[in-house]
RNA sequence: GGCGAGUUGGCGGAGUGGUGACGCAGCGGAUUGCAAAUCCGUGUACAUGAGUUCGAUUCUCAUACUCGCCUCCA
């Protein structure tokens, strides 16, 4: 039984599908102009995760996930405008860059993921249905929708059109009838892109995409509806008005989830803050996607979560200290085919429990602590992280001395091909610091030792010694150039 | 101004009408050249005031504060 909290009721519900052979979901996706940034890969993570949930317990198979692509904005007008690059060339490559980025978290891509401009023509319908039933009219070149025959309109978001009788932040248009009408089709000129329509040449407005497109692919009822806080009000309200009113025999979406926002070490993430980062900042940072997954999911999706790189640190922590117990030794582990590894009864029931991940990670942890290598395999796979991946991205290089009365010498291991780095120098490293180790140990000054070990700290590189071995493990901030100074 | 969310120990962060998770840090111990890592053990919290209740951190109301959205950026 998954229970979801609905913004619609602002109350926690089970969540029962229309149809259990095909749960039906619709997540509003990124405007492309530009490379993600951290605050959009929240939703794509927490949603990723519902998905996951989802097929989990409804087959894999019974699920449709829809994500579009608006690719039809005034920032991409902008954008286009200031670079003189060709509006289709910036959208292409933007959702190129997104799907990447996005693939480096560990999001499985949606089964459907529509570009508005592919849906110009369902969406001159709907407009020319509304007017039709008298919730649009035209006026100045434009199509506007009409909130005053709209009853319910403010609903989702517990406004009502009386107190917003705005005006006070924002010029309102004098072809309006009511301030809060909005744009279902303005006009286009010049280099703005648009298309032939029954109120001249022009671009849909911002909404009725997502509208068009849940039509067509998901019907005029579907289950859930996803996004970003910020788009409760006005973008999902105005989604509500359009849908319920050209399709008034649907409920449009049944169950409609949010993510809170996310900030950056306390504050606002802003361009003006200078704290604004995307998600390839962090990529070529050195940063592992898993990482930024973990992070994201530490914090339960309804609380505003504070990306820090504290809790940055924690996360690669952990991760590393699965990938260790997960890269070890299998002979030296009980034995456990992991390729038939379930998530436990109680790690799904915290998921199902409206999404709590950060309950679903301490109970990682936990099967982490007990070396539950079975349990920990099916709760990461669920969560989206894969055993292969982070034994692979958390590789380390081992440098053990063996020294007893049957043989002497050094023995390098190393965990994984995703290590990039250069063995060669690593492996040189971790015999020298060996050798002066064995010398220092005889004259019992242990002053270059020192100066060695945090030269490589300093780098990076985490210097682990035990009677037995030296190991050095190379982190998240792990600097090459660094390294090469040592050599 | 409108709308909404939140306030849990040093920090992060779950959860619950009645024995107050867990992680990190701290402290004590084992180990150690010293550390680190690892292992064992361990303390401190539920913004304030009032109400409901046998009993509230958990429910209700008020107050304070914080944050977000409504505005380019989700």
């Amino acid at each position: 039984m998954i229970k979801l909290h609905n913004t619609k009721t602002r109350r926690k519900e089970a969540f029962v599908p229309i149809d259990d052979q095909n749960v039906r979901m619709y997540v509003c996706g990124p405007t492309v102009y530009d490379r993600a940034h951290l605050g959009n890969a929240r939703p794509v993570v927490v949603f990723d995760v519902l998905y996951r949930l989802l097929r989990h317990v409804y087959g894999e198979g019974r699920v449709t996930y829809v994500r579009n692509f608006t690719d039809v904005d005034d920032k991409i007008n902008a954008k286009a405008a200031e670079t003189g690059r060709d509006i289709r060339e910036i959208t292409d490559e933007t959702i190129g860059w997104y799907h990447e980025d996005m693939d480096a978290l560990g999001a499985l891509r949606p089964d459907h993921a529509p570009r508005a401009t592919e849906y110009i023509p369902p969406m001159v319908a709907m407009i020319l249905d509304l007017i039709e039933k008298g919730h649009a009219y035209e006026a100045d070149g434009h199509v506007l929708f009409d909130v005053n025959s709209y009853d319910a309109y403010g609903a989702l978001s517990g406004r009502k059109l009386e107190d917003m009788r705005a005006g006070e932040r924002v010029e309102v248009a004098d072809y309006k009838r009511d301030p809060m009408d909005f744009v279902l089709w303005k006009p286009s000129s010049g280099k703005q892109p648009g298309w032939e329509s029954p109120w001249g040449y022009g671009r849909p407005g911002w909404h009725i995409e997502c509208s068009a497109m849940s039509l067509d692919l998901l019907g005029e009822s579907f289950d859930i509806h996803g996004g970003g806080l910020d788009l409760q009000f006005p973008h999902h309200e105005n989604e509500i008005a359009q849908s319920c009113c050209a399709n008034p025999t649907g409920d449009f979406a049944r169950y409609w989830l949010h993510n809170e926002m996310l900030q950056v070490e306390g504050k606002k993430m802003s361009k003006s803050l200078g704290n604004f980062f995307t998600v390839r900042d962090l990529l070529d940072q050195g940063v592992p996607g898993e990482v930024i997954r973990f992070v994201l999911l530490s914090t339960h999706y309804r609380s505003p979560m504070d990306w820090t790189d504290k809790k940055m640190r924690e996360a690669e922590k952990t991760l590393r200290k699965i990938a260790e117990l997960l890269g070890s030794d299998p002979l030296t582990k009980p034995w456990v085919d992991l390729r038939y590894a379930t998530p436990p009864q109680e790690f799904i029931e915290a998921l199902a429990n409206d999404l709590n991940t950060s309950l679903a990670l301490t109970l990682i942890g936990k099967y982490l602590k007990n070396r539950q290598e079975f349990e920990l395999v099916g709760a990461l796979r669920l969560l989206g992280f894969f055993p292969e991946a982070l034994v692979q991205t958390f590789a380390e290089v081992r440098i053990q001395t063996v020294d007893n009365s049957l043989v002497s010498g050094v023995n390098i291991q190393t965990r994984g091909a995703g290590l990039k780095t250069d063995m060669n120098s690593l492996n040189d490293l971790g015999k020298r610091l060996q050798k002066i180790r064995k010398e220092a140990m005889e004259s019992g000054n242990f002053s270059e030792m020192d100066a060695l070990k945090s030269a490589l700290t300093d780098a990076g590189i985490e210097v682990r010694m035990s009677k037995e071995s030296i190991e050095l493990i190379p982190g998240v901030s792990f600097d090459l150039a660094k390294l090469e100074a040592l050599k």
